[in-house]
DNA sequence: TTCGGCCATTAGATTTTCTAATAGCCCGGT
DNA sequence: ACCGGGCTATTAGAAAATCTAATGGCCGAA
């Protein structure tokens, strides 16, 4: 039975995710020869070949994907192995470092943190506020746990779960004309000047393909990637914006902006947790999501409540 | 994160299943002063404390036990990560040490065989026949990586899993006047006289439970843990034995053994697979398995063929 | 009180791991 | 055709890690 070093498994892993010894080598700060070193070994214990050799870099061979496959898993068991000894011995520590879409940070941060501090005092928060295509890409540089970004189709290096499935909201301030919390069916609406997310944001390709699908028209686009400055461009104009329902619901019922439900269809955005592939999420993680996803709840729930029931027939534009 | 060589998980796993490190280090080829340090550097790395020491040797702490688990649940996921890769890379090859008992030698062992040793050439076959305390004690002992044994309770060090659930069978000679093949109410059978396994045989205690609880009436009881005498035995005399089904699917429609089907109710004997906690079966274990189950199933229907059935009422002592 | 059996620690020998240096191969650009 | 860049493979030697031998301390049994 081969007994190969851990050392060696977490080096198969890292040219597996990089496709170069060299990149592999950076990553677990070593030596490419080193790293070479480390996969011949594992190659000669198996006697298979994980790799072929290329002049630009490494392919996996069918064995070696399986083989990576595996050694990943193992390799998050044993992370786990660790935080779950760490918390059956009775505490919470350690790091943890989050990176989250404003989306999120508006509405939903404060309520779970407000919860989670106190309960982890020995957990040291580094919580950073971006858009999806960064916080991906820390997440794939090893300086985030994990990030919360639109549902994606994936990447090597990264795994992902879906955490939010969220109702998309038009938002727009007095001047566009809309009855607060009426469902709205945006076909029916007057041609829309709407402000969107930039071209890199997942959201805006759901937007764009939701307007062509259902024969929303469109007067004007204009493309922003901040949050703060939207929100306030469309309180004072007759623009409109669309966002998710957790990022508004502290706007309901509050004059200086107009929130309505999308419907007929429904408009859904899907959040998804991503992080490296060989990590697994730490106890502390943990904790702190299963407390973010009972505050999406929560926001959900008052959201019920708060959109009257709408009927068959009973739909329309809520400013003809 | 904590990363922790796996000769220190190694390490860890030893004196869980021990319950001490000088035991660990003789299992290891290791020396008691180096698995010290061993366990000592992972409780460093974790900040846990994973073992009380005590003056007989060590407990594991609550702590201990969740990151044993673990490691065992990793180590195993690393070994199937190489048998896979080996298989993926399009070979089986290895040892494969199996203990069977005489149940299984017989009438079991050759026609699978006859079909896995052409599929594996390359794997090296070893294989131990047996009773079921010697089988278990050399599992444990890492000499077999695996046997079958009757269903038991479970000992640490070892995991099983269910293989076989087979009926069980009277046998006897020409000279106890029973009817080949009729299903026969024990109870209803004039005193028996009974060859039954040693004490230590688990089928030992299940068929005394059935003596007792149905009414069974033994004139008289050998113990004989030599199945080639116990036969030979039986076929000359008025004695008669039980025996799973599997073992005398060969002397079905033969003058010298009659078998006759227990029932009203029916007894069966359960056999598992138990392997050593800390490894994975490897792939030619697993081919292995798959064909001895496909084996066993085989038989059962010859057996089903064979035997009469039986409708209310008709069941009667077959020598009456 | 003595002895045996266990774990903990230290020191030094041995082995493993790592890096530096270099070679070889392939490919693209000039 | 030649050259430079980028990659992996290999070797040699330095550095680090691992292992054993020896010894001490503790505890329970005789």
């Amino acid at each position: 039975m081969a007994n190969i070093p851990l050392r060696q498994i977490r080096a198969v892993i890292a040219v597996c995710e990089e496709g170069s010894f060299t990149r592999a080598a950076q990553r677990e700060n070593a030596t490419q020869s080193g790293i070479s070193q480390h996969v011949a070994a594992v190659e000669r214990t198996l006697k298979v070949k994980l790799f072929e050799r290329t002049t630009g870099g490494i392919t996996p061979t069918p064995a070696g994907l399986r083989y990576y496959k595996r050694c990943v898993e193992a390799v998050g068991t044993l992370e786990h192995a660790a935080e779950e000894a760490r918390s059956f011995a009775g505490e919470v520590t350690g790091d943890l470092r989050i990176g989250l879409m404003p989306t999120f940070t508006r509405a939903v941060l404060a309520p779970v943190l407000d919860d989670f501090v106190p309960r982890c005092p020995e957990v040291r928060l580094h919580i950073v506020e971006g858009y999806s295509a960064l916080l991906t890409e820390m997440v794939l540089d090893d300086l985030l746990d994990f990030a919360v970004v639109p549902a994606f189709e994936g990447t090597i290096g990264l795994k992902s779960r879906m955490l939010v499935r969220d109702r998309e909201m038009m938002i727009s301030g007095p001047r566009a004309g809309f009855t607060p919390l009426a469902p709205l069916r945006l076909a029916e609406c007057p041609p829309l000047k709407i402000v969107v997310p930039g071209p890199d944001n997942i959201r805006r390709r759901n937007l764009e393909t939701y307007f062509q699908a259902h024969g929303v028209e469109i007067a004007a686009m204009l493309e922003m990637d901040a949050m703060i400055a939207t929100l306030e461009f469309v309180a004072r104009s007759n623009w409109v914006t669309i966002l998710p329902s957790v990022i508004s619901v502290n706007d309901i019922g509050r004059g200086e902006l107009i929130v309505n439900p999308i419907a007929d269809p429904e408009l859904h955005a899907e959040f998804v947790v991503v992080q490296p592939t060989r990590r697994t999420l730490s106890t502390q993680a943990r904790l702190f999501l299963q407390r973010f996803e009972a505050e999406v709840a929560h926001i959900h729930q008052v959201w019920n409540r708060a959109i009257a029931p709408v009927r068959p027939g009973n739909l329309r534009a809520a400013n003809s």
